[in-house]
DNA sequence: AACAATCGTTGACTTTTTCAATGATCCGTA
DNA sequence: TACGGATCATTGAAAAAGTCAACGATTGTT
């Protein structure tokens, strides 16, 4: 995640043409986005991925761990870890699949989704402080915009 | 980067909550992006982040190594690495800095240039092809967002 | 029934990230 | 001017993350 400065950084670096390559721009942001988002989980023994898939865990929709894979963008080995360590803290657990007796679904204790709503919560300040300079509107632009990139 | 079909994924958990977490958005964007901008880079010897380097050293902003750090996010021992590569194989080269002895400016050589124009042009094109659910105006307005949010 | 394909899992392997230590240089201050 | 603390690039080691092939169990297809 490389050296992160507190103070404001001058970005003189900005003016290049590259400053409006869409790639680097996600990087950055996602960067720094993780830097704090990994900071406000870590009070509750969760990281951006673990927080990711315990969301999907809390959500009713039974994912399967293939489908945590897909959404994700993880190798399904990663996502074996990041199950059994969210399954030895309690707060998910795997569920034989209901068509596919090979897949195993992922739900959330009731322990699971206290964590869950504490932590979404401290993500949400932690969101806003790192969109502060864009406004309600724009926020919820950029929202849909990724969205749209993604899913059409 | 994961697993990655290239049949279309058919997002049935994008209808959960975290799909409208910023911080996953990005993380997801960013890693299927980066897989084709290194596929389409792969053929010019460079992967995002030298091409990155390559860039910057090729803006006539003279950047240091410390400010290659900063801007990309990576630690100061990442960028020798980069540099290093890019050097050896005759695209930049280190140059004394000018107030600052300790620092190390990283110019394009000639070479440099060519590559560079190369690549970023096949770069354009796997942009394009991401982001083609968007159209050239919320393309920019996207671009336009993240710059805002970086730097306000 | 036989076959190829898929799911989760394991383990090995490579790459990336992180961090502390170092010599050279800079800057503020006594 | 000289001292002391900070910053720069660099190195190397340790930790974390990512990649990949193989496996048993199960599925769907022929």
């Amino acid at each position: 995640m490389g050296t992160q400065s507190t103070k404001a950084e001058t970005p003189r670096l900005a003016a290049a043409k590259i400053g409006n390559d869409v790639g680097l721009l996600l990087a950055k942001l996602h960067a720094t986005g993780s830097l704090l988002n990994n900071k406000a989980l870590a009070d509750y023994g969760l990281r951006e991925r673990s927080f990711s898939v315990l969301t999907l865990a809390c959500s009713g929709l039974e994912p399967t761990q293939r489908e945590l894979a897909d959404f994700l963008s993880l190798d399904p080995s990663q996502v074996v870890s990041l199950v059994d360590d969210l399954e030895h803290r309690g707060l998910v657990k795997r569920a034989q699949g209901k068509q596919d007796r090979r897949a195993k679904i992922i739900v959330s204790t009731a322990e699971g989704r206290r964590i869950h709503n504490k932590a979404r919560a401290a993500l949400e300040v932690c969101e806003r402080s790192q969109l502060e300079a864009l406004s309600e509107e724009e926020n919820a632009q950029l929202r849909e915009l990724l969205k749209k990139a993604l899913w059409g």
